[in-house]
DNA sequence: TGACCAATTGCGCAACCTTTCAAGTCTGGC
DNA sequence: GCCAGACTTGAAAGGTTGCGCAATTGGTCA
């Protein structure tokens, strides 16, 4: 495969791009779970959950096995652990500096709902222009 | 909102699924670059360009700054850093075992064996069209 | 001031992803 | 053998994303 390797890393990264599968990795990065496990801590539907469990499959973060009248599945590579952890930490220190920015600004909007840090300056949202059809 | 985390998280990740932003942050990692030096060290149209720094602008992982008559992007978090250098150990990992399996499929298929279960691993290969690689 | 250059934004179209419903496979128990 | 439970797969609908072109903005320099 000597086609961009950066296609490759984009595909990993996106595949950590849905927060069901995040939370699923997480949980397996404690233990092995089997789906109905899974599917018990996940607010979600059985297929849909089957077919995010199948995107980690194919890019190979997460194996499956048969046991008795179930299916468990484990983390693959260990490595994977430590990168949802350095997710985290851009993640921390991306919302501290928002945070700090935030500071430096007026005072805060009407606070309806407390809980969520979202400055103006550069909400993590992405976007959500005109919807029009 | 009690789980925003994941959906905060997943953001991020896709925020770096995409090559050409995997590329400009690894690019920003060595030092700042204007927006033409990127230009020039990525094949991609000015205004792809754009987009993709303003979603990466967005998300926070990235600064740009006037100085002169151009515009120069920098790494905001270091920690970003680190998180592009997991993704290439987890990809690394994965690849290796994909190829360590690969080594033991070579023998052409002579299933007899009822509990064998299929290989259940597809490659990191993606299915998407590239049109200009 | 006005020509110019570096970047960015608006827009339409095509490709892509996610969700949901229906149907199918595999196991263990009766 | 047949049924129920646990999962997976296929296909269609609906929303989202990325790309290239044209039009603009913001700033520099003659």
């Amino acid at each position: 495969m000597r086609v961009p390797l950066y296609q490759a890393k984009a595909e990993l990264f996106r595949t950590l791009g849905h927060p069901a599968r995040i939370r699923i990795l997480e949980l397996l990065s404690e233990r092995d779970h089997a789906v109905h496990e899974l599917l018990a801590a996940i607010e979600l539907e059985a297929s849909s959950l089957s077919q995010q469990l199948a995107v980690l499959r194919r890019t190979g973060l997460v194996r499956q096995q048969r046991i008795g009248g179930e299916v468990v599945y484990s983390i693959v590579v260990p490595a994977t652990i430590d990168l949802l952890s350095a997710g985290r930490n851009v993640l921390r220190a991306v919302l501290a500096d928002q945070d700090h920015l935030a500071e430096q600004l007026d005072p805060p909007p009407s606070p309806s709902t407390k809980g969520a840090r979202r400055p103006a300056t550069a909400p993590l949202t992405p976007r959500r222009k005109t919807r029009s059809a």
